[in-house]
RNA sequence: UGGGCUAUCGCCAAGCGGUAAGGCACAGGACUUUGACUCCUGCAUUCGCUGGUUCGAAUCCAGUUAGCCCAG
């Protein structure tokens, strides 16, 4: 059932099911798998160790063992510098612009798919696999390699693989993409007894394990962000806000106010270091404007295409009907048919033909309030 | 100092003699490879205070305290 054909894949192993069952998968293809786990940060300067992010000792120990019960060679590969760097500057300068960035979005875009695949071209690996949920194909007609959404549809991760090239899909495999169900890839772990078969899917922002990002930005740029004022409908002050990273588009809770109806974030100002209130109906918006957009299916269109897409302003969003103009300087306006609730800039916004990921950016504005 | 009004959970607020709605906020959980949103659960043995009437009061009465308004 297994033969060899010589060929070796890196698997991108967290310490989770999904990246353990595609290991498993690969094996059962033919691949040499070799395991490597990403040390993005040290816990001390994260804070508090707990189970779930995806560089604690557990998951270490975790990947360990799945990968010696599969029999694979296995690193655990120091990305602390690189991950600094890339994620978590990046992530702290969006909130100190006012933005709200998706640090998983660049996780795999700057360490999975360029420092992680630099590392298992080096070990002549003939692709890296992680255990997300989408698919690869190429296309005989285009002579482009595409990304698909998985085949199950409630655990989609497309979103997140946005931004990567035709090389990079080239090298790429995602064995999970196939699997329309969560339970099957459990169900095989368990066959394979891996210590993991079980463990929680969910993590928070894997390197503030505690969810308090905003102490985690204060902490990190030893910098306090001034309180300033909530104001509501009417320029009414309704209270003192406790510093503007605190907040993003669409929020609810936290603000400490207590209102007769609940009040959400609209708008971020930060000339005036103040927070804008609404009521849920005014956070409704039809428009954006996509910058760094990354084109995958397709060529970049030249300037002043139209395409119609369905598209998602944000991870988990329910896709879209819209049309896309491509602007002169690369950027792409979206217009959306029906308003779209709270869209915020910073996230990713990703375009989609069907099945086929058409290509994504980020959120630079809003447009059409 | 007279006259009037109001006092119910941190905030807003039902209740009008039959044994404390609801919203907001907050806490916990679910969902989730981001932040949010959403969903679920919890949250006043007690109605400014003291007495009284009643089988029974947050609801009626008296007194008392506090705040607000009008007159001065």
């Amino acid at each position: 059932m297994t033969q060899e054909t010589g060929k070796k894949a890196l698997i991108a192993m967290s310490g989770g099911v999904d990246s353990s069952v595609a290991a498993i998968l690969m094996q059962k293809e033919g691949y040499e798998c070799i395991g490597v786990t990403m040390k993005l940060y040290s816990n001390e300067e994260v804070g508090i160790p707990k189970d779930h992010s995806c560089c604690s000792l557990e998951d270490v120990e975790d990947a360990r063992s799945v990968a010696f019960r599969l029999g694979m060679r296995y690193y655990v590969m120091n990305f602390r510098d690189d991950f600094e760097k890339q994620v978590i500057r990046r992530f702290v300068h969006a909130y100190e612009i006012g933005n709200t960035p998706n640090p998983c979005i660049d996780c795999n875009r700057y360490m999975k798919f360029e420092k992680l695949y630099e590392r298992a071209m080096q070990l002549e690996c003939d692709c890296i696999v992680t255990g997300h949920y989408a698919r690869i194909r190429f296309d005989e007609n285009t002579k482009r390699w595409q990304l698909l959404r998985g085949i199950n549809r409630s655990k989609d991760q497309s979103y997140v693989l946005c931004f990567m090239t035709q090389d990079e899909l080239a090298h790429t495999r995602f064995p999970l993409g196939e699997y329309g169900d969560k339970e099957e890839v459990r169900t095989l772990a368990q066959e394979y007894g891996l210590v993991n078969a079980r463990k929680h899917d969910s993590q928070d922002i894997c390197f503030v394990p505690d969810g308090d990002y905003a102490s985690f930005i204060e902490r990190y740029t030893g910098r306090t962000y001034p309180e300033g004022d909530f104001v509501g409908p009417g320029e009414t002050i309704l209270g003192r806000h406790r510093g503007i990273i605190r907040y993003t588009i669409g929020q609810r809770k936290g603000l400490g106010l207590a209102l007769p109806a609940p009040l959400y974030v609209k708008e971020k100002d930060l000339t005036n270091n103040r927070v804008v209130l609404a009521p849920e109906r005014d956070l409704y918006s039809r428009g954006l404007i996509a910058e760094d957009f990354n084109w995958i299916s397709i060529e970049a269109p030249k300037p002043g295409t139209l395409l119609h897409v369905t598209a998602k302003p944000r991870y988990r969003a329910k896709e879209a009907q819209a049309s896309a103009m491509v602007l002169e300087d690369g950027r792409v306006e979206l217009l959306f048919s029906e308003p779209q609730r709270a869209i915020t800039c910073g996230q990713a916004v990703v375009l989609y033909d069907g099945e086929i990921v058409v290509g994504g950016g980020t959120i630079a504005s809003v447009t059409d309030r």
